[in-house]
RNA sequence: GACCCCUUCGUCUAGUGGUUAGGACACCACUCUUUCACAGUGGAGACACGGGUUCGAGUCCCGUAGGGGUCGCCA
């Protein structure tokens, strides 16, 4: 049998990242089986769902390098087949009208809580003749639940999982302006689907068991269920769109690299002895569904900051240029031509072990490629002040005759500070204060035979020359 | 409230009856060092609690506590 998956998300908004890991089980779990992944768009509820929230969906997943097999399916374009299999029950006599107002159904509710009883459907409708119907009520069908015995789920995660019948109440199937409920679509898209195993979030397991009757009402087998914990923000609570979950595209402008995020969201609920840094093709070979653990996890940023360095260290050189480089256009306003790429390409190694996202890499990198005179931080300017600006005045004349290699301009100045008797970082502090207008920055020697000669002069001549620099 | 689920260092986890309870992030110290990082070494840090079962329990059973989820003509 092929594993058929499938992420189904509904476009309220963006791809968050509960949603992202969802789609990275499904999608690792049909690869590693040689399954096929599908994609849904439950866009069933007309009011919230936008065509710009399917957008984002779908940007969301291709970022993270998730392609689907097959169209999507947008479950809306669905809704008559939905029906015909209400009315199909509702034939059989495994479904029946119900034509509880809103209110009345309130009240009902209103009155299990006052008295403390499980707030459920009591079926008023179940057993009673349709002609007792009221005028101008369009009735809902809902789906008759059975009363006894239990219904057993064996869920992949959660285990042996089961509820007594008497729990479960007549879902509604078909509203009552004739549209279908989620209830009823998803069961009968995963069955029209050929869906062998959904694989959702731990919030839908209770749910599973009224879609388990609804199956079993038509016939059909149920697929294999596997409840995922959910993640929880850092004060335990379910991670939601409107409790602080971040949608994939906001660690993307973080500067996360996909991989990380794959890594780190695949580590959550799931492990493979003591791997931490485990690349896609490895999860795919490793990954199974029954062994994501039961418990729910937080959100910590430190680790997928950590692991986003290791990616970034490993990452092609040509590639980070191209993303740093955006990072450098949008936050810091200026343009990177061909030199600035050719810079940054050069100082990518010493650049890599600094950073944890793109964005600090850019900010690392910045100043290689902004026009002179540079702004000289507080820091720097502080460096400059206390002797350096003197050092480097005197030093200037000596170094326009230097080999301009990264080796032998260290060289020279662990020699000039020999000869002056100085440590190594009275004469490289300054120099970087000038270069980089940072107390921060690779090293300064790299520096130096990456900006080349005449930029590195004319930066060290600007430092001396303009005593009131632009501090920032 | 009812039902369902969960509970190993602060966090993510390994562990499936006998371990000095392992790793990773974060934290602290040291090494390296021209700054900052990276890297390396070391350190502190956990089986929620109470009963069983067993020669022996983080591992099995039952309670308790805490946390989470679900109870819509939302998905």
């Amino acid at each position: 049998m092929t594993v058929v998956t499938r992420f189904a998300p509904s476009p309220t908004g963006y791809l968050h990242i509960g949603g992202a890991r969802t789609a990275l089980f499904n999608w690792l779990y049909a690869r590693h089986m040689g399954g096929k992944f599908l994609l849904r768009i439950e866009d069933t509820d007309r009011a919230r769902s936008t065509q710009d929230a399917v957008d984002k969906i779908f940007a969301g997943l291709e970022w993270l390098g998730l392609d689907w097999d097959e169209d999507p399916v947008h479950q809306f374009a669905r809704a008559e087949r939905h029906a015909e299999v209400a009315r199909q029950l509702l034939a059989e006599g495994k479904a029946y009208y119900c034509y509880a107002t809103q209110e009345e159904l309130d009240e009902m509710r209103a009155a299990q809580r006052a008295a403390g009883q499980t707030v459920r459907y009591d079926g008023r409708w179940r057993d009673r003749d349709p002609s007792e119907a009221p005028e101008g009520v369009p009735p809902v069908i809902r789906l008759k639940m059975p009363q006894d015995g239990e219904t057993r789920i064996d869920d992949q995660v959660q285990g042996d999982v089961t509820v007594s019948n008497g729990q479960l109440d007549d879902m509604v199937l078909l509203r009552g302006d004739g549209t279908p409920t989620y209830m009823l679509s998803v069961v009968v898209d995963d069955h029209d689907m050929g869906i062998t195993h959904v694989i959702r979030g731990d919030d839908h397991l209770t749910n599973s068991f009224r879609q388990v009757q609804l199956y079993k009402a038509m016939g059909w087998e149920p697929p294999v269920f596997a409840h995922i914990p959910l993640i929880h923000g850092q004060d335990g609570a379910k991670l939601s769109k409107r409790h602080g979950a971040l949608g994939v595209e906001t660690y993307r402008d973080m500067g996360i690299l996909p991989e990380a995020m794959r890594n780190y969201l695949l580590r959550l609920g799931w492990g493979h002895g003591d791997d931490e840094i485990i690349p896609t093709d490895q999860a795919i070979d490793w990954f199974d569904i029954v062994d994501v653990g039961r418990s729910p996890s937080r959100m910590d940023m430190d680790k997928l900051f950590n692991l986003n360095g290791h990616y970034l260290r490993e990452a092609d050189d040509e590639r980070l240029v191209t993303l740093v480089a955006d990072v450098i256009v949008d936050k810091h306003g200026l343009t990177v031509d061909q030199h600035g790429s050719e810079l940054l390409f050069q100082a990518m190694k010493d650049l890599k072990p600094r950073a944890k996202s793109l964005v600090d890499m850019a900010d690392g990198a910045v100043f290689l490629v902004r026009p002179r005179p540079l702004p000289i931080d507080a820091k720097a300017e502080k460096i400059l002040a206390n002797g350096g600006r003197d050092l480097l005045a005197d030093l200037l004349p000596a170094m326009d005759g230097l080999e301009w290699t990264a080796a032998a301009l260290e060289q020279w100045a662990r020699d000039t500070a020999d000869a002056r008797e100085l440590k190594l970082g009275k004469v490289a502090q300054p120099i970087r204060a000038a270069l980089s207008g940072s107390t921060v920055s690779p090293p300064i020697f790299e520096v130096m035979e990456i900006l080349g000669r005449d930029e590195s002069l004319a930066r060290i001549r600007d430092a001396v020359e303009n005593t009131q620099s632009n501090q920032e």
